[in-house]
DNA sequence: CATGGATACGAACATTCGTTAGGCAAATAT
DNA sequence: ATATTTGCCTAACGAATGTTCGTATCCATG
């Protein structure tokens, strides 16, 4: 992550992730992130314009790692459940290898400026559409019911990003085996599918 | 809301909310809630002890509001469909008729004190242990699939908080809409049910 | 050896922060 | 009619905010 950059900047990117993550963008100090990085407060501006970089940075990072994701998805895989499951995968892949900047990602990106933010939630509509591609892709094949495909995505994704605030490591449930959960539950729901009656056609 | 209190210092309450939902709690400051109350900074601690009171006074009201709903429900219904159903209505009229204050509830929980997050949190258990009790229910009585109980009532919750995020009143869902529409996704998912082929027994 | 970038420092800046003190006028209660 | 409360004021406090300035040290490259 963050790529052409010094070490250093790296580690204060990475050290800044964790505290935004931790008390959010706007109660995090300057002076918070300098102790961190065990420096002074005005030592940072050797690597950093300002606070706000900060927060740039990882919100664009993310945003580029999750529309390569769903780009590649919408690339490669032909059928809606495929392209659903994998785009859940890919999803479940950055919030568990990133957990702090997913948070930040989710959480603290209206704290950029007006104009980036402008752009932000530009780039965020385009991976929300890469969603709604496929549930529209489902509908249009007959494999999902007719639902309103903005609101379908938009609930698929809420129950996607939940898991950045449960997730640990450490707990038992794998990457891999949320995403199948989660394909699993947004596919066919909680309820149990009813046996079909013995001799009778129920179609 | 905010019984038990001056008009003036409701009013004062229902501003902050609308300020702390726009700029999250940390980013707003008194000077902010006392313009919007057309009044001196000083003045607002006429009617305050301090800024955190009145995150205190927003998140417990809504933790009271979302436990009391999550009581009804327990109480009433029996079959876990039903509970699962009126549950989902009931979180959804609250967020829908308590957007700002929905908002701070569900994210600026963190920044009270400790001692008032911790009670926070407890309360916060104690809704989604309602939810999961639902879905536990459904398990045992074989109505809901075999899932992890815990997983599953926090990925409804998940997509269900994410309404106040979209939702606007002039939109064209009604609450009651949206709730049938998330209680039909939570429960039989997005894929289709094949339909059953003439004159074969699939069981 | 000289140069320049990377990294850090101490000191200080202007602002903004939440909050307090003390007083004053109008409304309300006795 | 008097006393009390309510609501707001001006002024100011100390602390914390993001940031700038000028300088010093290290290290790799010319």
């Amino acid at each position: 992550m963050f790529v052409s950059m010094t070490d250093r900047k790296k580690e204060i990117l990475s050290l800044a992730q964790a505290l935004f993550r931790e008390k959010g963008y706007a109660a995090t100090s300057v002076r918070d992130i300098a102790a961190a990085a065990q420096v002074e407060p005005a030592s940072l501006y050797s690597h950093i314009k300002g606070k706000e970089e900060l927060l740039d940075a990882i919100c664009f990072e993310m945003a580029d790692k999750f529309l390569k994701a769903i780009g590649e998805v919408n690339d490669i895989y032909f059928d809606a459940v495929q392209k659903l499951a994998m785009a859940v995968k890919n999803h479940i892949q950055l919030l568990t290898e990133h957990p702090d900047a997913s948070v930040v990602f989710l959480r603290d990106w209206r704290y950029l400026s007006d104009d980036r933010k402008d752009e932000f939630i530009k780039l965020r509509d385009r991976y929300e559409e890469g969603f709604r591609a496929i549930v529209r892709k489902g509908v249009d094949e007959g494999a999902f019911n007719e639902v309103d495909v903005r609101f379908a995505a938009l609930t698929i994704l809420s129950s996607l990003n939940w898991v950045v605030e449960w997730y640990h490591e450490e707990g038992k449930l794998q990457p891999n085996e949320i995403a199948d959960q989660l394909t699993k539950f947004v596919l066919t729901g909680l309820q149990k599918e009813l046996p079909v009656t013995y001799g009778l056609v129920t179609n």
